[in-house]
DNA sequence: TTAACATATGAACAGTTATTCATATGTTCG
DNA sequence: CGAACATATGAATAACTGTTCATATGTTAA
């Protein structure tokens, strides 16, 4: 049998090991990298960000914001609902009628961080 | 033929229009949120945001990464190259080995950022 | 030049996700 | 109560995305 391998792959030969132990030890744990990935995830998609925008001045009913950014009102639910659980919006509903808000004053800057990167 | 719709949806008949109006004028413009829920796509996932927090400390090669996170030398090339074309790392090639580090110092003040929002 | 190494890339596949459609829930008013 | 309205939700579909496999590119040293 002739052993005809292709090429062989890195296999992790070259590896600094020093500095690899190094950043091993400060690394965060990865329990807290998922969820700051999950985290950013949310930021990650155009209809939320237009929402989050659109909270940024005012509170707004499903209804105005569907209206607003030309989605359909079960679009805008839905993805409302994953900003509520990601705790980025909280909703007061008044009557029929349920307005949602910003759930929390750093959402602002975290926005405003991200504009401020693209104007680079 | 009888006519028998089901229940009429809500298309906007509830729209609050001076509050819709006044939010219009304000949003940034299409093209902006776009480029911005690309630009937090890039941290919404976890095997980017692992690679970024290991070039937080150190440059580091390819194979150190893959090393240092367990992933295959293939994958990182791929979220390498899509962390390179955000802007988000740079490359430094010496000899065989390619040294990647954070293209940007404002790149920590955002993870940091998420971070503080998870601690709430 | 050739062998060995480090990295990059294209295609295929699997898992995820945003939207739509249909319908359910919850609220007000007559 | 029942009709009308505002919102929510489950299922299905379509589009997107991350990983893997195979292989290509680029570099060094013998």
């Amino acid at each position: 049998m002739e052993e005809k391998k292709p090429i062989e792959k890195c296999e992790f030969l070259c590896v600094h090991e020093d500095t690899v132990r190094a950043v091993t030890e400060k690394m965060p744990d990865e329990e807290t990298l998922y969820d700051l990935a999950e985290f950013f995830k949310v930021f990650g998609d155009s209809t939320r960000i237009r929402i989050l925008y659109a909270l940024h001045e005012n509170e707004l009913c499903v209804c105005d914001i569907a209206n607003l950014l030309g989605l359909t009102q079960t679009a805008v639910s839905h993805q409302l609902r994953v900003l509520k659980s990601s705790k980025l919006v909280k909703a007061r509903r008044n009557g029929k009628t349920v307005f949602y808000s910003l759930d929390d004053d750093h959402i602002h800057s975290i926005l405003n961080m991200g504009i401020s990167h693209l104007g680079e």
